[in-house]
DNA sequence: CTTGACCCTGGACAGTACTCCACCCTCCAG
DNA sequence: CTGGAGGGTGGAGTACTGTCCAGGGTCAAG
């Protein structure tokens, strides 16, 4: 598919796409004219790339895994795993807030002193 | 306290402060000779910066907030008020990060297509 | 008085993630 | 054939969050 429609499809602009190309987080085929082509697999992998963001992984860091990935023999497998250490991140980071949680609720109606100086 | 101190204390940089201070994160008087004076205080409210940063806060909306706390007349209101916002906060992104966890676990083991193009 | 640790300022530079622009080409409908 | 939507490129610009540096002042110990 052309860009527009994959910009349609994912919410993300055309110049967000070419970008997320440019830094080999995307790849695409080119048609005659020179215009891009994007496979419909592109859809789902930008949902991933977005879900990977939202857990903190930057561009760099998910291309290189999607690189990594798409070289693997057995893609369905590192995948897998990857979607594990993810989940392992994710329970960290909700662990995390939980204590953040506990601590600024041991703090409400005190008279704490955290104002700026 | 001195510049260097604070640097000890929190873990940030000098140049960090210094910055934190043009930026409006940061209070300080100044010292006969120029040296910046840091209020003892301002090691919670640093901890409270990176907390708030942790949460996903710009540091502009946490000067903007501080801002506005000091100005209060009921501080410690208020900061109790806004720790009850940042716990509705962590729980919204507590819930986000179980959906995605189970998302995920949902697709771990199965030969899922979102490997890039 | 010199040395070294510490502080000051202003400004350049960096990495991340976009966003916008000028300018040009392609394609299809009317 | 023309107009307009949509595509391409290179490059500049933005916002955020620092980081580094040159050039220079301050202060206490030796």
């Amino acid at each position: 598919m052309r860009i527009g429609e994959l910009a349609g499809l994912t919410g993300l602009s055309r110049d967000t796409l070419r970008f997320y190309e440019r830094t080999g987080l995307l790849v695409s085929r080119r048609l005659p004219n020179g215009y891009r082509d994007f496979p419909p697999e592109a859809v789902p992998w930008l949902r991933y790339v977005r879900t990977a963001q939202a857990l903190g992984f930057s561009l760099a860091e998910i291309a290189r895994t999607g690189a990594e990935l798409s070289a693997a023999p057995d893609a369905a497998e590192r995948l897998s795993e990857l979607f594990r250490e993810k989940i392992a991140l994710i329970d960290a980071r909700t662990a995390e807030l939980a204590a953040l949680r506990a601590d600024l609720a041991g703090r409400v109606g005190t008279g704490c002193p955290l104002a700026p100086a």
